[in-house]
RNA sequence: GACGGAGGUCGAGGCGAUCGCUCGUUGGAGCGGCCUUCGGGUCGCGAAGACGGGAGGAAAGUCCGGGCUCCACAGGGCAGGAUGGUUCCUAACGGGAACCCGGCGCAAGUCGAGGGAAAGUGCCACAGAGAACAUACCGCCGAUGGCUCGCCCGCGAGGGCGGGAUCAGGCAAGGGUGAAAAGGUGCGGUAAGAGCGCACCGGGCGGGCCGUGAGGCUCGCCGCAUGGUAAACCCCAUCCGGAGAAAGACCAAAUAGGUCCCGUCCCCGUGGCCGGAAGGCCGCGGCGAAGGCCGGCCCGGUCACGCGUUCCGAACAGGAACGGGGCGGGAUGGGUAGGUCGUUGGAGGCGACUCGCGAGGGUCGUCCCAGAUUGAUGAUCGCCGCCCCGCGAGGGGCACAGAACCCGGCUUACCGGCCUCCGCCGAGC
RNA sequence: GCCCCCAUCGUCUAGAGGCCUAGGACACGGGUUUUUCACAUCCGCAACACGGGUUCGAAUCCCGUUGGGGGCA
């Protein structure tokens, strides 16, 4: 399985994203949450945003942004295509690993696939 | 050996495996533009693969200084801000080096916004007698001139001696207050005292020598009142135009609108209302230290200017030309979305030699060392190392922290490791 | 990325070098009043964000940290 990330698969525009906050469906966990968008792709895109409000060291959103993209890309075959996701963490990351939040990631998008 | 001081340096702890990200070089599958004699030529983009690079000493805070870019600018001044021992280093600095002076420390060292208070103004609460042209509460003295008491001398006027601390008066040493009390200590001196006199220290003025200088040493003179505060206003000297990569340059859709050209021959071209357009002045508001700048289409008011037909014809009939509007087509300037550049090769790193006490400078050689744009530099696992907890099996931890145009500093955060030099104390030789 | 501003009891604030051991209001705790509650009244608790410096003396002046708020496409 290809476990690449290309760069396609980013949501890069503010006016996209703007859309997943207005139009996406909002799934939120303990630890992030996820707004979820069907686009008529045939592969799913993620964008990534950390608030400083929760975040505050800029170590801190690196991390959040390596964890979550990693998670992405060695499950993006299990999420499926078609869908326009914004992940927004709500707290530090702490001592999180990745497999933490890969399970985080899948039981939230299992709602509404 | 113990304690302490100064400086430098390294820092995802090391090695490996698997899966990824990003940039460059190479590579060329393919895609597009232009030209074409349809064979192709040429320019640009560029997938797979290969090779190479990929966070910091603080990348941080944004506290200073520069480069760079745009705007403004004849020159000067005002306003405002910054700095403040001296000499030097530097592109520059509020940074650094060496030195001077002062405080602290036995010392190595360390700390200091360290110009001016006999230019001016202001302030110095409380306490205290008195606080800036000083003062006299307690106290000391009462020499001098009175008063009074005793004794003595004198016939007497009066005189002498001693006492009282009573009046005039003298004093500023001691006590006490305070952050600060108008030089300090000692001796002499005196009624008691006092730079009143003297010695030393301190201070002021002048000279000499040394030093580029801050300043140091020294000689002479003056017994010597000139408080503190300028991180209070201020004065002096020096420096500073404004904004910042969201700077700025370029390319540039769709839609609407501007300008120009062609066509169409659909409408209009008398006056008024309505309307259009651009300029001056005044006012209002905002910004700026000011000059000044700005006002979304459309800031308000006012004034002035100015455009909105002529010809043929008897004609307000009809027609022509010209102008305007609409519609259709074409060209084109500006600008928005978006994109490209700016953007990493630089006051650059390393090494050698060399000048300088040093900060640093010079010459030569050598290297290319992050460039993302919802923002890369990672994730997972294994072995080893170090530290902590535990008798042990074992468990936990390995800082502070993430580039965004680039440099030079400062400041702040930080697990620790390594190196160099120095002081002091103790012991041995 | 850049540029501004602010910080005083739990909350809102006064303060401009000495009158500050920091004042007021609300809140909180206790008492009085009332059959009880409220109102009223008396008493109490409680703060200068932190670290240096200037000054005889700092909430106030200066420097540096920390925390918070706002603006710029």
């Amino acid at each position: 399985m290809d476990q690449r990330l290309l760069r396609r698969e980013r949501i890069g525009r503010q006016a996209e994203i703007d859309a997943c906050y207005r139009q996406g469906v909002r799934l939120v966990g303990k630890i992030l949450r996820f707004h979820v968008r069907r686009s008529d792709r045939a592969f799913a895109r993620m964008a990534i945003s950390v608030p400083r409000r929760f975040v505050r060291k800029a170590v801190e959103r690196n991390r959040w942004k390596r964890l979550l993209r990693e998670a992405f890309r060695r499950n993006k075959a299990a999420i499926g295509p078609g869908l326009d996701i914004v992940a927004v963490p709500m707290r530090p990351p702490g001592d999180l690993k990745r497999a933490d939040v890969e399970s985080a990631m899948l039981s939230l998008l299992s709602r509404k696939p």
